[in-house]
DNA sequence: GTTTTCACG
DNA sequence: ACGTACGTGAAAACT
């Protein structure tokens, strides 16, 4: 029979830095665990052992050492990424049914030999898996070591047995013990003999066969007089070094090789851990897909509310679910009801009141399927992203296990139902718990229905133009790849970074500017530097420009142009780690501007028949967010007094008056405003204005010098979200940031980023999003005939008959200026035109 | 599935 | 000593 330990500090270690960082959605760092499974599995599979044990250290002072003060002083306390995950992998292998042994004031090494010599007592064989050297010790007939050996990439195992041992050390394995005596070990700060490496130990050892040996013959001939001097003045640290490296087979470990014979896994259990870690690929690998439903009864089976055919007529307010078939589930105080596709299209007649998981996509589907619809008071999906807004998705299933206790298949539109009825209060009293209901009430919820209907209505694209647009393109290619060929000695793919970097900077000799991590950037910043070097960098950057506007806008809104000559995007309301909206299928939010040829697509964005486009944006929405939130005085004159802020800021950061700021300045004062809002560091402002370092950090000095309430605030902002976990925006909004405890410096220092950057997008995201829902409102009313489009963050584009377009325009800005009241004025400029292009 | 690049605010 | 601005999405190549 075969048993196999774990050294579990030492195996989570190697796992921890030999695998790449992952966190969860929560922010929790989950490689270690994940690292260690796959060891642990690994493991299993070669060496299929009949029992499976882990031992770990437990902090504190261990009996073996304590005469010896120094002893681990050099060892570091763990890194709290990995300190984190050291519970959850205990809760990962108890539902694995693994037993862990661990001893107060002893070490797993200790733990381990105990372990060892009770298999052997009991005629079991024993193999430790550690990555640590030390246990080699522990080698006998019955007790193997295999050392893990971590590299980027791959992990390595060699077994230890005697005869391995001695090929490669030339001694017994007990006598690790004196060899380390001799040399020491400085990681576990074991002094040894000052002066004596693991060469000129191995020597004594192997000439004199011990430590007791070596001392014994002392004045021996072969032991050079420099030598027995350092042997004598550290003789008593080496034999105290001795007992230090002496692994004690003897802790008081209640422990037989029968205890840890493998079990099957408490599946449940073991389910839940791998969901909460976002292991999806393990759920499948140890066969956990079905084990969600062995979790809910046991444990705390949901009170399920009766199954009933016939949904009660007169319901005031019900929950339902739309699953992916088309079925649909509604639930309700009393009951839950179950409808097939056929049901739902042969027409039903909901509540009034109702409660979904995903409004907006609840609405298209309705809508799609011919089913009237009430009021919806409440969405499930949006109250996690505002609690969480993090999170990649806010499946059903997820909620139902994390706020409920209950599992819940995605796909049963009854259950699920039921999970979104018994949600509701439980999300809507979190949401007030956190200080977000007003922003849920006012501002999220009733923005849904603003962008379903925007998303429903779409933007005209001119067809004919689009496709003579990407013809054109397609000659510009076409000649532009004639010209890089002709520079280039032979085709190849352009397109390839790789095959393009090894042209660049091999074949033809030019200098590398910046690395990735597979190889040679050639990025536009790059190439940028590297124009005048040689004729075919500028033609590869035409090459460039021209194959994106192709490939991602010629033709990629070509795919997405519906056969009434509209195209749809869908607006993501909950993606944003800001609150801010994305959007997708196609992404209407990056439509080109910067450059000319790029701005022609914006001239087949166009109005339907007799209509105009109104392009409206804020100006300078972020600085005015931050010049409020950091109640800056001398930012808020800027705004009041209506200049510009950029000029008014490179008067401010070089000294002269307004009039005098050259246009050069004023491009540099606009870099460090915006380079504050992101949270600036001097390297990358250097960069970005092509400045010295010293230079920018003069110029970021002497900015916050002026705006002291920016400065202030820059840091109170950190100090605060640090304290709390969390930074708020003027309406409540709420991010998580647990990075902002990291102990890796860039972490940190990213986080602290986000901390102040986070406030200032999102309280412009807020504005605006409130701003669209009163525009949305004002137009219905006043102009009915004019129609919200698209919204571009700062920017909002709507559709409207010519005659009335300029009252129009006038009541956009209006309601876009008015929406909060600010300590400094908002500002929002809209302009008509027959074209996207045309209005910005 | 990940990496690189580039489009936007 | 080390890496370097916030927030997104799509296309193409590579592994």
């Amino acid at each position: 029979m075969k048993l196999m330990i774990l050294d579990g500090n030492s195996v989570i270690n190697r796992a921890f830095f030999g695998v790449k960082p992952l966190t969860n959605k929560e922010g929790l760092y989950t490689h270690a665990v994940f690292g260690f499974l796959n060891i642990l599995d690994r493991m299993e599979k070669e060496e299929q052992p009949d029992a499976v044990c882990v031992a770990f250290d437990l902090h504190g002072p261990t009996f073996r050492h304590l005469r010896y003060d120094g002893y681990k002083a050099t060892r570091h306390g763990m890194p709290d990424e990995l300190r984190q995950q050291m519970p959850i992998m205990k809760d990962v292998l108890r539902a694995m049914n693994i037993p862990i042994y661990e001893c107060q004031g002893w070490e797993a090494d200790d733990v381990i030999g105990t372990v060892g010599k009770i298999c052997s007592n009991n005629d079991w064989e024993c193999v430790i898996i550690t990555g640590d050297r030390d246990s080699l010790q522990l080698i006998d007939h019955n007790v193997h070591v295999k050392l893990v050996i971590s590299k980027p990439g791959q992990t390595t195992a060699t077994l230890y047995t005697e005869e391995k041992f001695r090929e490669e050390y030339g001694f017994e394995p007990k006598k690790l013990i004196d060899l380390k005596a001799l040399m020491g070990d400085f990681s576990d700060n074991i002094p040894g003999v000052a002066g004596v490496g693991p060469k000129t130990a191995t020597d004594l050892l192997l000439k004199f066969g011990s430590l007791d040996g070596v001392y014994a013959n002392l004045d021996d001939a072969s032991i050079r007089p420099k030598l027995r001097e350092k042997l004598e003045t550290s003789r008593d640290n080496a034999y105290l070094s001795y007992e230090l490296a002496t692994i004690v087979s003897e802790a008081p470990i209640d422990f037989e090789p029968k205890d840890a014979v493998i079990q099957p896994y408490n599946r449940a259990e073991l389910y839940k851990l791998f969901q909460r870690l976002e292991f999806v690929k393990l759920i499948d690998k140890y066969g956990l897909r079905g084990a969600d439903a062995e979790l809910s009864a046991p444990v705390q089976p949901m009170v399920a509310l009766p199954r009933v055919a016939q949904l009660p007529e007169n319901l005031e307010k019900a929950a339902i679910y739309l699953a992916e078939d088309g079925s649909m589930g509604i639930a309700w105080g009393e009951g839950v009801c179950e409808m097939t596709p056929m049901e739902v299209q042969m027409g039903i007649l909901l509540p009034k009141q109702l409660i979904c998981h995903d409004m907006k996509a609840t609405m298209h589907r309705l809508d799609g399927m011919g089913v009237a619809f009430g009021d919806f008071v409440f969405d499930t999906a949006l109250a996690a992203y505002d609690l969480t807004p993090t999170q990649s998705d806010y499946p059903i299933s997820k909620l139902a296990t994390n706020y409920l206790g209950v599992t819940v298949e995605d796909g049963n539109a009854g259950d699920c139902a039921e999970a979104v009825w018994n949600l509701c209060p439980i999300l809507a009293d979190e949401l007030d718990k956190n200080g977000m209901k007003q922003l849920y009430d006012t501002i999220e919820l009733p923005l849904c229905p603003v962008l379903y209907r925007m998303e429903k209505r779409g933007i005209a694209v001119d067809k004919v133009q689009l496709q003579q647009f990407g013809q054109m393109l397609a000659q510009r290619i076409s000649q532009c790849e004639r010209l890089i060929f002709s520079y280039s000695d032979g085709n190849f793919n352009i397109n390839s970074t790789k095959q393009l970097g090894e042209l660049l900077f091999d074949k033809l000799g030019l200098p590398p500017v910046k690395k990735t991590k597979t190889g040679y950037s050639t990025n536009a910043e790059v190439l940028e530097k590297l124009k005048d070097k040689h004729p075919i960098i500028p033609a590869i950057m035409d090459y460039r420009m021209l194959t994106k506007l192709k490939s991602t806008y010629a033709d990629g809104l070509m795919t997405a142009l519906n056969a009434d000559g509209r195209i749809r995007t869908t607006f993501q309301n909950m993606v944003t780690a800001t609150g801010r909206l994305s959007s997708t299928e196609p992404n209407l939010q990056n439509i080109p501007v910067r450059t000319d040829l790029g701005a022609e697509i914006r001239k087949m964005f166009i109005p339907k028949e007799g209509h105009v486009l109104v392009d409206a944006d804020y100006s300078q929405i972020e600085l005015r967010v931050l010049a409020h939130i950091a109640d800056d005085k001398v930012m808020q004159d800027a705004f009041i007094s209506g200049l510009d802020v950029h000029t008014v800021t490179a008067a401010q950061v070089f000294a002269v008056a307004p009039e005098q700021v050259t246009s050069l300045q004023r491009r540099h004062a606009k870099a460090v405003n915006f380079g504050i809002v992101y949270g600036i560091s001097e390297f990358s402002l250097a960069e970005d204005i092509g400045v010295s370092r010293w230079e920018a950090k003069d110029y970021i000095d002497s900015y916050l010098a002026h705006y002291s309430g920016v400065r202030t605030y820059m840091k109170q902002v950190v100090i605060d979200a640090r304290e709390q976990g969390f930074t708020n925006t003027l309406y409540g909004r709420r991010r998580h940031i647990p990075e902002l405890k990291s102990s890796n410096f860039n972490i940190r220092q990213g986080a602290e980023r986000i901390a102040l950057n986070t406030p200032i997008q999102g309280t412009a995201a807020d504005i605006m999003k409130l701003a669209m829902i009163r525009v949305e409102h004002a137009l219905n009313e006043h102009y009915p005939d004019a129609k919200l489009l698209l919204q571009v963050h700062d920017e909002l584009i709507v559709e409207c008959p010519e005659a009335i377009a300029s009252e129009v325009a006038a009541l956009i800005s209006r309601e876009m200026t008015h929406v909060a009241e600010l300590r400094v004025p908002l500002q929002a400029d809209a302009k008509i035109g027959k074209s996207w292009f045309d209005a910005k």
